[in-house]
DNA sequence: GGGTACATGTAATCAGTTACATGATTTA
DNA sequence: TAAATCATGTAACTGATTACATGTACCC
């Protein structure tokens, strides 16, 4: 397989999810996602029945519809695609995390608006990051209660569910920075730039 | 202000700078962005060219540019833009961060390839984690020390120090991550999907 | 004075997003 | 059977990415 045009990181994830689960309809895939990634890297739908298109027209994939009733379109890979997942697997992703938060572009403005902007932000994010990570941590824990009764999982969900510790990880990491940015400005009235680094020995 | 048609994170990114560092060229804000936001949150430079007159546009900026040498374009913004900005800053944002990460998406699909390949992926992130922390982290300290030296910075530069503490932090959180699964990994040959959680207690 | 890195910009493409639209199923 | 929700898809737009292209300053 000579270089396919470069893939983007949308097209593996519909390869790989296709090499997994077998012939799947944009649907599937859209559930599929919605349950792990799409947590913290969200993936349109429209964008999952727009990509298997491109795919087949790679020869990464082949496509079937239904003639009657909802005339689901079926896409299926073809061993030219799971060649292609698994080369990418090996090559390792210098491509580095996109972290894009727009509270934390507001933060970084904070200085335009009024005395209160900071605290505003500050509280707003917080409040909307601990949800999220309540959230992950309950449906973890939602998740391992199922596992206890059943006994082990297999090796697929266990996969799944890194991603989602990803995601609690990255979620208690903002709001230990937020909590942070909340304690600078505490209304003891200091601006955050008027504080000395390290104010106690941590 | 009616309502512009809704604004990007590129825009108020520009309106910011715009606001903050007065009339700029859009590689000054290319500059700018490169040494702080862009670490994480990549904004390549034909972005910055392309939407500052889409602001003008809208009323929201205005733009000369030199007759003679390189004929630079000098953008301004007006009152209406910063009054956008203001706006926007106290508007919470409840779009989530979006964490795009292609090393995650790699171990996501990992059980697709070989038996080794989650190793080789783990390694190879867990190695990149690493040197970016190391990168943060060092320019901190470096901040630091200019710091100690000529005294309190401005509020200014505390602002901008915050995106890269979210940075740091971020990166913290995915090095724990990557270690987590290189111990998880590791070869005893149990694969992941075979251990009990908790294995110990903590 | 020639090379190298910085500075500056545009054009073409394509991916991603929003919006629209409708068919099928479930539930009250 | 009406309402609500789930399922399925397309079209239009526009923002983002890549690629190209050239000018200017600095270094050896």
């Amino acid at each position: 397989m000579l270089s396919t045009p470069r893939l983007s990181p949308t097209s593996y994830l519909v390869l790989g999810l296709l090499a997994r689960d077998g012939p799947s309809t944009p649907y599937a895939l859209k559930r599929q996602v919605a349950a792990t990634l799409g947590h913290f890297w969200s993936f349109p739908h429209a964008l999952l029945y727009a990509e298997p298109p491109r795919l087949v027209k790679l020869g990464l994939a082949t496509e079937t519809q239904e003639l009657q009733g909802r005339r689901r379109r079926t896409f299926t890979i073809t061993p030219a695609g799971v060649s292609a997942v698994q080369q990418w697997l090996l090559r390792p992703s210098h491509d580095s995390t996109e972290l894009r938060d727009p509270g934390l572009l507001q933060l970084y403005f904070a200085d335009l608006g009024s005395a209160e902007t900071p605290r505003i932000i500050i509280r707003e994010q917080l409040a909307i990051h601990r949800a999220k990570l309540k959230e992950y941590e309950e449906r973890a824990s939602s998740q391992r209660s199922v596992r206890g009764t059943a006994g082990a999982v297999g090796q697929l969900e266990e996969w799944h569910g890194h991603s989602l510790r990803m995601g609690t990880l990255y979620e208690r990491a903002a709001v230990a920075f937020w909590e942070e940015m909340a304690s600078e400005t505490a209304d003891d009235g200091a601006a955050p730039g008027d504080r000395r680094d390290e104010p106690l020995i941590a």
